[in-house]
DNA sequence: ATGAACGCATTTTTT
DNA sequence: ATGCGTTCAT
């Protein structure tokens, strides 16, 4: 191993004089003082503040180079941490551009849990696990905490599984071992919290597994209790690069700080105004905190920002700055005037996704000369319920979108499932994964006949999969279930002999379990609407598996490294939360649903008071500084939630926005003046100054608005579009007849009501009545080969 | 063993 | 409203 502390190599001599001999930094010239500074001040501590839009990266990566260039560190000597598989990639692929190959040898730049990984497995015994340990996700951990729960005798109904799942979290966040658990908590969950934590990590152990929580638990634990080790690694890592610090738990700042230790020489990047993870065990503490904790640290402020126009930055700034205990930046641009962040309010829900689709729609076709591509337009939102109306209504007008953040493809159901046959194919003794799927598609085993083949293995001292062979050997399982389960027991095993065989192709293998479990076929014969995507997504899994040499390689990687970027080339419109967008910045963002209770929202405000209060806040400044040129505030004045319908009041933080630098737009319902939108307005302090500019918005005549498609026509347009809904879609929506059998991709299954242009109203058999374009209707008996 | 009927909670999400 | 998990009837 190249990488390790135990083996050091990684470049020659002669390879470091080579890129020594380069000649003047590139990598130096295009960066602002600060940035400069940032990337110069390569010894001791430093703490980079860099605000949103400020080319953090960029600074990271020319960081980077620089420490390699100035010989302070072999590329395998630096330690470079990111929270998401994502950003380790982005950062990899930047530091490539600038070095070459160089970025190939630095083994250490990944996520927290992917270096946890790499270091664990080295050590794995120090914590009573084996090298190969798997990790589990958090179906299985969940599943195992059920079967503790219920074999304590604790009413699962007052303490749910699912609770003790998130203290057990919550405690190794803290990086809080079992034995470690304040008495002040020790009575949580029904007084058996720490109990229960402590049987589930003695059952881990026995099945050498870890959750996630645990691989940076167990690096802790090594660290703190093994000196010797933790000196190598300090000895090791000359130089430790943090980015999203503001993000970090205490088991992360632990891990961190004992690797630093040694050299002091790390480097934070991050943002206290946002931190918007503090729910999920983030301590915003961790950054506020960095100069006593790293005394002498340099703290270098970026604060020009490349991504929007004033009036956004200015908006932004003002809604921040009410929050108490910054750090305290201010950002500031070079950039000249541009539109102000537009604010307007809608009589509910459905008008304001309307209005959206429609604004969307315009700006796509630029009106008079510029346009924006539907990828440079997102809709962001507080909880992902708000997607829906946006769903619903761009389906209908036949607007592509893309929703961002959903489940992760290796988290959906059928991806999960399938990887279960896989890791049992690998392994027959993997009780969680044959608990999964044993009865998957049906088997006639249902709960007694499962419980017996947990207590007869048990008592036997084997695996699932061989209790179960025995019992069908002995005849202990009865009926229809018994033969099945031999059917199921001969599979598993075919399927391991086979993974045993080198000259075995693993691609044909997956099919062949995919196939001869039935679970392929479970989904053929499944007729809701997310079948046919399912079965695509087992083809898509499938595929993966090309690129790794066998299945145990793809098991492997998975769990941590397998993501959902599957960037599409079709120009659309992206939805998704608030906490999705951080890091990504769009030219036209839109902000609906700024309602008190909705954002802020009411939950963060009870569970956490003026901290929650604040991280909403945050979240807001979050979302607009993702503007680039255009950013629209909306709310409604009546809303659906859990079905009833709320008037709602226009969210705080719209009060807290700096006036000059918004913009009012009229509601379009409000042109006759009277009834409309303006209600909501009454009562707040913006809207007492919000009826006089009511009164004079024509935004779509005003030398802003023009201004601002002169300026998008600079900007990089898309090939033209034809105008949607011509000839190509009316031949579409010809070829139904009313009557006809249709599907959906969202709604389902359905019959034509009526024809009317290039749109059908179709009656849907669970989403109701809708008026759909035909270009998103196939025919029913065509829904399993949908090219969606 | 399995499908239908009822009750209940319901932000945000990475690894 | 809706989905999910539990209970009830087949």
């Amino acid at each position: 191993m190249t990488d390790a502390p135990s083996n050091p190599s990684g470049l020659t001599l002669s390879q470091r004089a080579m890129i020594a001999a380069q000649g003047p930094a590139p990598w130096l010239d295009d960066l602002n003082p600060a940035q400069r500074a940032a990337v110069e001040a390569l010894d001791g501590p430093v703490l980079m503040l860099a605000g949103a839009g400020t080319g953090k990266t960029k600074a990271l990566t020319a960081r980077i180079a620089h420490l390699l260039r100035m010989g302070k560190a072999r590329p395998n000597e630096i330690l470079s941490v990111t929270f998401t598989n994502k950003a380790a990639r982005e950062m990899k692929d930047r530091v490539g551009r600038l070095l070459g190959e160089v970025a190939e040898g630095m083994p250490w730049m990944g996520t927290f849990h992917s270096l946890s990984v790499k270091i664990l497995r080295r050590h794995a015994e120090l914590v009573g696990l084996r090298s190969n340990f798997t990790i589990l996700d958090t179906d299985d951990q969940l599943r195992l905490l059920k079967q503790l729960v219920a074999a304590s005798n604790i009413d699962d109904k007052r303490w749910p599984a699912r609770m003790l799942a998130g203290m057990i979290d919550g405690w190794k966040n803290r990086a809080l071992t079992p034995q470690k658990v304040p008495s002040s908590e020790a009575h949580a969950y029904a007084g058996k919290g720490t109990e229960l934590y402590e049987q589930y990590q003695d059952r881990l152990k026995t099945l050498n597994a870890v959750d996630f929580g645990d691989l940076l638990l167990h690096c802790v634990t090594i660290f703190q209790a093994h000196p010797d080790v933790l000196a190598q690694y300090q000895r090791w890592f000359r130089y430790i690069l943090v980015d999203e610090y503001q993000d970090t738990n205490i088991a992360q700042y632990l891990w961190l700080r004992l690797l630093a230790q040694a050299h002091h020489n790390i480097c934070c990047v991050g943002d206290d105004d946002q931190s918007i993870y503090g729910w999920r065990g983030a301590e915003v503490g961790n950054i506020l905190r960095f100069e006593k904790d790293f005394p002498g640290a340099k703290v270098i402020r970026l604060e020009q920002n490349y991504r929007s126009t004033p009036h956004i930055l200015a908006a932004a700034s003002g809604v921040i700055a009410v929050n108490a205990g910054r750090l305290g930046k201010t950002l500031w641009t070079e950039e000249q005037e541009g539109e102000k962040v537009r604010l307007i309010g809608h009589w509910d829900g459905e008008e304001e996704a309307r209005w959206i689709g429609e604004e969307v729609e315009s700006l796509q076709r630029g009106r008079a000369v510029g346009r924006f591509r539907l990828d440079d337009m997102a809709i962001l939102v507080r909880a992902s319920h708000q997607m829906r109306a946006f769903e619903d209504r761009f389906l209908t007008i036949g607007l592509p979108y893309r929703v961002i953040g959903g489940p992760r493809f290796y988290e959906r159901q059928e991806i999960r499932d399938a990887m279960a046959y896989f890791r049992l194919a690998v392994s027959p003794d993997d009780d969680l994964a044959f608990e999964r799927v044993v009865n998957l598609p049906k088997r006639g085993l249902g709960e007694k006949a499962q419980g017996d083949i947990q207590r007869f293995s048990r008592a036997a001292g084997v695996s699932l999969l061989e209790g179960a062979r025995e019992m069908v050997a002995r005849g202990l399982i009865g009926g229809k279930g018994g033969g099945q389960l031999r059917a199921f027991v001969d599979g598993v095993d075919r399927w391991h002999e086979t993974t045993l065989n080198l000259e075995a192709n693993h691609v044909e293998l997956a099919e062949k379990i995919l196939d001869e479990s039935g679970y392929t076929a479970m989904w053929q014969a499944d007729k809701t609407p997310e079948a046919p995507g399912r079965l695509d997504n087992l083809k898509e899994l499938v595929k993966a598996l090309e690129q790794f040499e066998n299945l145990q390689g793809f098991l492997e990687h998975v769990a941590l490294i397998m993501d959902n970027d599957t960037e599409e080339a079709i120009d659309k419109v992206s939805i998704m939360t608030l906490h999705a967008a951080k890091g990504l910045e769009f030219p036209v963002v839109f902000l609906p649903g700024w309602e008190d209770g909705l954002f802020p929202s009411q939950r963060s405000m009870d569970e956490s008071g003026l901290k929650g209060l604040e991280e909403e806040r945050r979240l807001a400044y979050v979302g607009i500084t993702r503007a680039e040129v255009l950013c629209t505030i909306s709310f409604a004045a009546n809303r659906r939630v859990y079905g009833q319908w709320q008037s709602q009041l226009p969210s705080r933080f719209i009060d807290e926005l700096p006036a000059a630098h918004v913009e009012v737009l009229t509601p379009p319902g409000l042109y006759g003046g009277g009834y409309g939108a303006a209600a909501p307005f009454a009562g707040t302090s913006f809207g007492s100054s919000l009826e006089d500019r009511v009164a004079k918005a024509d935004v779509y005549n005003s030398p802003g608005w023009r201004r601002l498609q002169d300026r998008s026509s600079a900007r990089p347009v898309s090939q033209p579009r034809e105008a949607r809904g011509t000839v190509i879609d009316i031949t579409a929506a010809s070829a139904y007849a009313v009557g006809d059998r249709v599907f959906h991709q969202k709604f389902g299954y359905g019959r034509v009501t009526g024809i009317e242009g290039d749109k059908l109203d179709i009656a849907f058999d669970k989403a109701g009545s809708k008026k759909v374009v035909a270009q998103f209707i196939v025919p029913a008996e065509q829904a399993d080969d949908v090219p969606f």
